[in-house]
DNA sequence: GCATCTTGCTAATCCGATTTAACAACGGAG
DNA sequence: CTCCGTTGTTAAATCGGATTAGCAAGATGC
């Protein structure tokens, strides 16, 4: 059984003052005069007293509840996009706010049952994150509300979004392949926007084609050919032997996930080639799964632990917030599956 | 600028009755005697105006917040361990209740912070959760509170526990390697509890090895050898490596997780063995990994989903908390990696 | 016809803080 | 000696509900 929470009705008893005073004094508002005396003795007694605001109670006057609501569609079971959840979680904690995490599944009436929890706990603000980068409408709940979007656009929404920088990293991974002395010979595996579940379309295919295309044109290469299929190891794997069944000779695949990546190895490993000394491979996403194959891959990062962080920093500052896009580099996970184009 | 919240004063007015009355008349209490016809007034003026209560000032009175939190220390960041919060998420939500999620990273003195943090808001309840099954001695704060283990045993902590049975799961390997005809050439790889970062040691290991001895040994088959190494893909690779190298000709592999049945893979893979002709391999966790590997692997799931929501139902339940250990079974994905012994 | 019960409703309090308005006590100016 | 401005403090109101105690009006009992 806890004992009863110590009050400030408690402290101010204690401290042998009123309860006001003890709460100026505690809260250091320096505009209703408190002698240094009665502020030592309050500080004191609520230190002796272990005392802790009730930030619920608290709450009720001030209607600042340090709380941030956390809205996704499928974010925590996506693998690492935990990252995500800990960058918001560690930002918030530095300024004293927790995070209600929920999940809608996707689903428009879960989703506003959700905000209305949320609302009905007075969260200060909610951060609307999507497992995708792509084009989302938020539900009207959350109009005129203080909010963030995360991995997501919503034009007419006014609202800032955190986006990965999906075009930058498409340059990126062309600037790698440049680098490397990749001119010819380059296929792009996964194409733009093949994922079948997200009907608006994901932006990160297309970001990273384009990104991708403009930087390799610009640097004298071509892409030889860009097959379209969905963004998993099955269909990697498919895509791959099929390409390669078809008599075509690569020498980089730029995968465009890591899944997809995993199932290009498997296929170049049945036909005897081998990464990067036949083929080199640049991917995106850096899953877990890409620091564990071998050779270890390279990948442009997506930057899940800097989106939830910003997502936060953005909410928690100063002021409105502005309907402005900000755009997080993917960092070059630079390992081992580039090498320099095989030899005819 | 959203607009002000509709109170229950506003409902009040609007059916022209006290907020007493409203108050009864929606909290629907029946000791309580209201007409039926003020009753009716009442619910149409706060379906009218769209009135939802305040779950923060009503908590000031009646103590419950319908809100739990959630401490671990680093679960969010585990590969799929999202769907431990998810089925705590789904399970919360059943109940009208939503999730504080913190992590504190393996720090006393940050989770003692974020204990206080979530009391501050008025919890009703915690749960403790843990990456690893393992021991653990929770922060003096939880003493006496509606507590819930999550993944982890506190001998001596007046809590329920939830873990995953792996004791069992344990038993289930080796049944299903005697159900193929396995009976020598068994090795287990990955050993009883190699993992470096916890010091108490985690109890997957052991009781998985035992249950796995017990049914071996009762079914007439025997271990060749046990390896014991972190439970890693690359340590996987470089032991089985090593065990190949060594002249061994293992007809069967247990490995104590997926990361290290990817290693043994890699490892049989080039040593020009298949799965599962030469040697099969049965696995537990089920990470993201096993469904994508080639062929597809054999495992032991951690009940992920199950443990989360079991937790939330058990601090959701009446009455007090019994400290009891609570088992969930691991169910075996029974994938391709599993076939008859390869004769010699 | 008067005392007693029900029935239906509401005034007043409380929960734990914040904040406004006001009030003593004191010192200096005139 | 009075007036006024500081300084330090506190009573009271407020936030949005839940709950306790009580109060009218009508029904029932004898």
């Amino acid at each position: 059984m806890p004992e009863r929470r110590v009050t400030m009705a408690d402290v101010a008893r204690k401290a042998g003052v009123s309860p006001t005073t003890a709460s100026f004094a505690l809260s250091g508002r320096t505009d209703m005069r408190i002698s240094d005396a009665s502020r030592e003795r309050v500080l004191e007694a609520a230190r002796e007293l272990g005392y802790r605001p009730n930030v619920t109670a608290r709450s009720l006057r001030t209607k600042s509840t340090q709380t941030i609501g956390f809205v996704s569609d499928r974010i925590t079971t996506t693998p690492f996009a935990g990252d995500v959840i800990r960058g918001a979680m560690e930002a918030a904690r530095e300024r004293d706010n927790l995070l209600f995490i929920t999940e809608a599944g996707g689903d428009r009436a879960a989703e506003s049952s959700l905000v209305h929890a949320l609302l009905d706990r007075q969260v200060d603000a909610v951060i609307y994150a999507s497992m995708f980068t792509r084009y989302v409408t938020p539900p009207k709940e959350l109009f005129g509300r203080r909010v963030v979007l995360l991995n997501c656009l919503a034009p007419g929404f006014d609202a800032p979004s955190v986006v990965p920088d999906e075009l930058e990293a498409g340059r990126d991974a062309a600037r790698a392949l440049l680098a490397a002395g990749h001119t010819e010979g380059i296929w792009a595996i996964g194409g733009h926007q093949a994922v079948p579940a997200t009907p608006e379309g994901i932006i990160a295919g297309n970001e990273r084609m384009r990104g991708l295309e403009e930087v390799l044109r610009a640097g004298g290469a071509r892409l030889d050919g860009v097959v379209e299929c969905d963004w998993d190891t099955r269909d990697g794997y498919r895509e791959v032997s099929a390409l390669l069944a078809a008599g075509h000779r690569p020498r980089a695949l730029v995968c465009l996930t890591d899944r997809v990546s995993m199932g290009a190895y498997q296929a170049l490993g049945e036909a005897g080639l081998s990464v990067p000394g036949d083929v080199s491979v640049v991917s995106f996403d850096d899953q877990d799964i890409a620091a564990v194959l071998r050779p270890a891959l390279t990948t442009l990062k997506l930057p899940h632990y800097r989106l939830g962080r910003l997502a936060v920093e953005l909410i928690l500052g100063e002021g409105p917030l502005e309907a402005a896009v900000h755009r997080v580099p993917m960092p070059l996970q630079d390992r081992a599956s580039i090498g320099t184009p095989a030899t005819r």
